[in-house]
DNA sequence: ACTATTTTTTAGACATGACTAAATATTTTA
DNA sequence: TAAAATATTTAGTCATGTCTAAAAAATAGT
């Protein structure tokens, strides 16, 4: 309903993300860090959500979104994820490109557009890195297993349904190891020193995965 | 290459229509006028454009833009107008719903974003009102003629090319009148005491249009 | 060519969203 | 549990883009 700016959609979005990992209330140095802002920053903006009941802060105690706070992230992650869809689908981005634009495009308030654009797009589930995309009432289909790779047991054949976003470096290197949605994995072998792992990609060939890699990484178990 | 705010590339884009429309420079209340805002603002944000070599200012004599910020105007209207036909073509927009969008959307910086989406539309010369969508070059290709249906004589056939995209309720008129691109039109009579005319359409059904609306109208005469 | 009118600029203010540095809470650790 | 370390808030500043009111310049009318 509100008008908000882009950095208030900014901060709501992210807070929205922080609380579905951990489940508790966001800090302030966390938004921080993830806004690349600092504190102080933060502590002026959660007053001034908290004025317009979009977030529940308490000093030194962090936030938390209100109802009408999780509506409106939700809102833009919906939109985040259409856009993202589009560049993929439509105008031929790769994944790793379109997050930058998308950080843009999510912004546009028109509720028209973004119903249409859903339309045009066949109401896709799942955006082009495996994250789901809400509907316009808002509601999220989340996989029922949420299986990361690297807590996967050795000699598992899984499928790759979902890379994190956020590292650009990330996304280039699984784009030119061609470890795309989809692609088939087994584990072929851990190695605890530094929890890496030895995997064969589509039966083929070999490769190792750092840490790094694995646990951003989620897949769905293929029963033999 | 500069990085701008959204109010100033609406400077820009503004103070190019203004120019391409009088041939001069553009003055302070003009701007103020088709900007919404005072004229102070006006100064100060032209002192901040010509401090950047956007725009030659000089003090009570108006502006004009340089050759770097008309090439920057031309690459905004050149995403308005390709946004704007991506949104009647592909997602079913009318044409009165599409330019408050596009003002959104013709900020959103990304190069190859806009490339894309002009490829996918399949490269268009025209936008959904019939105005000419410049290249990625920024050259514009503008209708041979610009005859204008006010000034067209009486019995003359023409064709509706170009629809001035300004006012939200004109294009709303037009749209319950039928009167879209393409459409054939024979005047019937001319009114000189009000400068209203009556038409023939698709030489099926005779109507009267204000001066207001046969100004803003733009036709191609053809030959019997 | 002088006055009146209009246009434009100047000066000073405000809201937004960020910052730094200092002060204050909270949490950790010995 | 008290000092040390960390996290957070407060106070004060800055840039952006806007505004109002007053001053100055340009234009028009007689």
């Amino acid at each position: 309903m509100e008008n908000l700016s882009h950095s208030e959609e900014n901060y709501l979005k992210e807070i929205f993300h922080l609380s579905a990992q951990s489940n508790d209330r966001v800090s302030t140095n966390h938004l921080a860090d993830r806004l690349n802002a600092k504190a102080s920053s933060i502590t002026d903006m959660l007053r001034k959500l908290a004025d317009k009941e979009l977030v529940s802060y308490i000093k030194y105690k962090g936030c938390r979104l209100t109802d009408e706070g999780e509506r409106i992230a939700v809102q833009i992650i919906r939109k985040h994820r259409l856009w993202e869809t589009f560049l993929v689908k439509k105008l031929s981005f790769g994944w790793e490109e379109v997050h930058e634009v998308a950080e843009q495009l999510e912004h546009i308030d028109s509720e028209k557009l973004i119903d249409s654009l859903d339309h045009f797009l066949d109401y896709p589930k799942f955006d082009p890195h495996g994250d789901p995309i809400p509907n316009k009432d808002g509601q999220i289909e989340y996989r029922s297993s949420k299986l990361k790779l690297i807590d996967v047991g050795i000699k598992s054949r899984v499928e790759i349904v979902r890379v994190n976003e956020d590292s650009l470096s990330l996304l280039k290197f699984l784009e030119q190891q061609e470890l795309t949605l989809g692609t088939v994995i087994e584990i072929m072998e851990k190695f605890p020193f530094d929890d890496s792992v030895r995997i064969k990609v589509n039966g083929e060939r070999n490769i190792n995965l750092s840490k790094k890699v694995i646990e951003n990484i989620s897949v769905k178990l293929l029963d033999e």
